[in-house]
DNA sequence: CTGAAAGCGCTTACAG
DNA sequence: CTGAAAGCGCTTACAG
């Protein structure tokens, strides 16, 4: 059996499909009788309007694209997760592009979002490389990355995030902490932040950078290898999952935490807290983040218009652990 | 400016938008001349067809929704990533439909899918009492969970996984181990395993079911009160977060992992994995399972008829920490 | 080898 | 208050 039509809904309730069209829509007027028709009609048949017409009609498809690196990732799962229910929340749906930390997937998703007339996007991968946003031509919503003049950024405050790690660190009394972080660019606040706190102090900074395009298993053995030639006192990681290693590491050789060594992360995902409640980390305000960036671009959805400032930095805040 | 149609494309070549449809589709012969001529207009204009107008055409949306209680939980998270892969390898984009652990998100989206014309449906909550599916007339897969005779189940071997994570738990010496799991319905297989090991060994099963609709505070508390109350030498986990609560408590306590306490979790996803590489689970084939349901699904959505036999259960087998 | 016409399932002015 | 007709952006028989 065929899913019913609205033709079908029409023949069935003795009207026109304009006219049933209009009791579905609720639009002029329409008499009580010909309303109920219509109804039992719809309930009989259990029809449901397909979205994909109207879609074509209304120029418009209520589909939001959500770039990220992976949703295996503690941080991007609850990213996606509150990104989800902030669309869905004002009726839009949501296609997942997971691509799976490679930038090729990213390329063809954004192609791919624009085919499927997407009537936005929000991206939050860390692919350098990727062109296409500049050119793509319809609502577009970056998180904590720089896509191009005209996309706005949504992004907590990683300058007071390395701040407070850092600090915290030289507090608890670290002399020689270290900074491990993917990729140490000129624009990572996290890394500035770190240096001049640890200047400021007349400490020197170390920054241990294990690239961005590296397993998880490999990243593991990079700092493992790294941590085991050269000694130092605390860690500040710049994500949670490197902190995390860093414990492992600690433990498996040895090193007492907090004692010999202090170890701060970033994020502060819940994930990642419930499984390790006793890490210190920087929590960034992942929901509100995701609130923020669906706002920004439902109102850039609604009015091509809309001004694109840049939005200032969401506020992050340290979590007291064990680990330091 | 407006995005190009199929109609500026052909009014730059100078041919009909039939023509020039069956250059984009390659299809019927086409001269030479022609085909490079409409190429040309296509990469000026930088045109891309409207992929809902043809879907409307071709009754088929090349979608496909993706139902999890939330990607922000490290399971979900990964078996999303792995069925997304496995979609956009055979062509098809990925609807992600998080319930925010709410059954009455499920049914909300079981509805909106539907709606999308959605070619099929991988679903994977735990909300007992959403109908719906059996009515829902369009190919469906699930996952780990029971949804009716016509809808075929992707599952691991959770009664091989309750003997293995039971029979390890014993043989390092726990004779008061207790299963900890969410709801110890009949159809538990975990636990039914659990309590079969146990009295085998004449040993006295104990099942804590802290409930599904619990947030995860709530449950860290209802099993700390639990263990605080009831001495007990292992625990086995139905997963993976709930032991690491389990650890925790331990820490906090001062009790000895492995010594004083085992613990054994269970789902063995990466995230968790990287996190807390030393906890003893039963790891479940995640990315098997969401090739395999990719699979089934796409089976019956290229073929309505497919048959639906049940799935012989994936393969588990235990990873050993020093939590045991 | 190419074009005119019908149609996918709806909505929306426009008449009446 | 209701219906006939055009149209959203394509594809696909059907002619020629």
């Amino acid at each position: 059996m065929n899913r019913p039509k609205l033709q079908d809904v029409a023949a069935r309730a003795g009207v026109s499909v304009a006219t049933a069209s209009r009791v579905l829509n609720n639009r002029g007027y329409l008499s009580d009788d010909i309303r109920r028709r219509v109804e039992n009609a719809v309930a009989e048949l259990g029809y449901r309007p397909n979205e994909i017409a109207r879609s074509l009609i209304g120029q418009r498809s209520a589909l939001v694209g959500l770039i990220v690196p992976t949703v295996a990732d503690a941080f991007f799962g609850e990213l996606a997760t509150h990104v989800e229910g902030a669309l869905a929340t004002r009726g839009y749906k949501m296609l997942l592009c997971d691509c799976h930390n490679t930038p090729e997937r990213e390329e063809r998703y954004l192609d791919l979002l624009q085919g499927n007339r997407v009537d936005g996007i929000i991206s939050s991968t860390h692919n350098r490389d990727v062109t296409g946003y500049e050119r793509a031509d319809l609502p577009i919503v970056a998180i904590d990355r720089r896509l191009g003049a005209q996309i706005p950024t949504i992004r907590s405050d990683n300058r007071t995030g390395g701040l407070l790690a850092t600090e915290h660190l030289i507090a608890r009394g670290s002399r020689s902490a270290v900074h491990v972080t993917a990729t140490d660019h000129p624009g990572n606040e996290r890394a500035a932040a770190y240096r001049e706190r640890m200047i400021a102090h007349r400490l020197e900074p170390r920054v241990m950078a294990y690239g961005f395009d590296v397993s998880l298993d490999e990243r593991r053995a990079a700092i493992e290898t790294w941590l085991t030639t050269h000694p130092c006192d605390g860690i500040f990681a710049s994500d949670d999952v490197t902190a995390l290693m860093a414990l492992d590491w600690a433990r498996k050789t040895g090193r007492r935490v907090p004692d010999d060594l202090r170890i701060v992360g970033y994020d502060g995902s819940a994930a990642l807290h419930t499984a390790v409640p006793g890490l210190t980390t920087v929590r960034q305000p992942i929901e509100l983040m995701a609130a923020r960036a669906v706002e920004v671009l439902v109102a850039r959805m609604s009015d091509a218009a809309a001004s694109v400032e840049q939005e200032d930095p969401l506020p992050v805040a340290l979590r007291h652990g064990w680990t330091s």
